[in-house]
DNA sequence: TATTCAAGCGGAGCAACCCTCCGTTTATCG
DNA sequence: CGATAAACGGAGGGTTGCTCCGCTTGAATA
């Protein structure tokens, strides 16, 4: 079926109580706090070595567990890669957060843009559905979408970028230069370029750029 | 020429000789022409149906056919898909070319652009492989990558888009285009503006810009 | 510390799928 | 009408997804 692509992360919900960092005070025992997290960095491994499509048998093998714990911790391949990004989407917004403070609007977009780039590169075959992986609603989505908002909009607000852009065309465009840079071996390096490239197609005509650089 | 383009057209050989319509005076038997045929349908019909990735057994069950028949005209998923939408990529290089005549180049280009993000969505999750689909040799995808070829080559003669960009850039474009609007229902009515912001992308700088138009 | 039991574990096993291999059938040609 | 090579078909081996259920063990309680 279709939903293959479509799905990722839709079961979010269902989730055990806490990520993987966690503290918050679980009913989790022991046992099972500590098989989720081999799971999960197993599942980071594994997902990075053969892409986001890789057998789940041997991620529970890589993690020393039965599959039956695999499949009771994250009860689709959705939910585990949805886990398993969660986290890095989560410093995704941070980094941003943090250095977007010393940099210009359309600079920080243009950052944050290849970024996210790189991001959807993480695994192989996971650019794909890099949008709705952003709507999953996940933390770590959840605070990189306001953070890719944040920034749209500063940027929008000083003329550097039009208006009529919204956040999902950024999206796409990261989606698009992840395939890509996927193709072949010399896609890695002209990621930023590419990058730069459609950062300035967001740009409005000169005459109506820019109330701040002028 | 350049080796990028080369690389569309790597697989190409591996195909039966006769395309889909054929009329290339077969040494093909009888009975392997009518089976052909069967499967393409039985292809078109299961594909459009159940998406890009339904199960073969299915096909070649539709079709009246052993699974090893299948298998024998069409190596791979790709080869089949690619040959079950040959016919209508071979239009859409025909319709290309009509029509590019009485268009800007860099018009042209957007045009194709939009027609290969519809022509990406014609069964669900065919997207997420054309760029192996139009690898696979057919006549029609040989067409529409060759007309794809031609009209960026023409916007990049006259300085309307970057001369850095290749082909694999802009079906990479349409893929991302058509994931991006198969994610949700106003997905289809945003693809004009998602082709033509990507376009603007391509775009040199202004100031370097053109040479026919001023 | 000993007892208790639900939460958790693990992997056998079934179903679905992919794809190959090879014995059988048949279209075509002289 | 043979002869023969092309084409057929499906059994079968390999892989993966996911479930089910008997066994193990953490930790709460006394």
């Amino acid at each position: 079926m279709n939903t293959e692509l479509c799905s990722v992360f839709q079961v979010a919900a269902k989730l055990p109580k806490n990520s993987a960092d966690d503290t918050t005070g679980g009913a989790m025992r022991a046992d099972a706090r500590r098989n989720r997290d081999r799971l999960l960095a197993a599942a980071d491994a594994v997902f990075t070595e053969r892409g986001a499509d890789a057998s789940l048998n041997d991620v529970a093998k890589r993690a020393e567990v039965g599959i039956g714990t695999l499949y009771r911790h994250f009860p689709t391949r959705e939910a585990l890669l949805g886990a398993t990004c969660d986290e890095r989407f989560l410093t995704l917004a941070k980094q941003s957060r943090e250095r977007s403070a010393s940099l210009s609007s359309i600079e920080a977009l243009r950052v944050f843009l290849e970024e996210l780039v790189h991001y959807a590169g993480i695994y192989q075959g996971l650019a794909a559905s890099l949008g709705v992986v952003l709507r999953s609603g996940t933390e770590g989505c959840h605070a990189t979408t306001a953070e890719g908002q944040r920034l749209l909009e500063a940027a929008q607000r000083e003329g550097e970028v039009r208006g009529d852009i919204r956040l999902d065309d950024v999206v796409c465009m990261a989606m698009a230069i992840s395939l890509s840079a996927a193709q072949d071996a010399s896609g890695p390096k002209r990621i930023p370029r590419l990058t730069g490239m459609f950062i300035d197609g967001l740009r409005p005509p000169r005459e109506a750029r820019g109330t701040r650089h002028r």
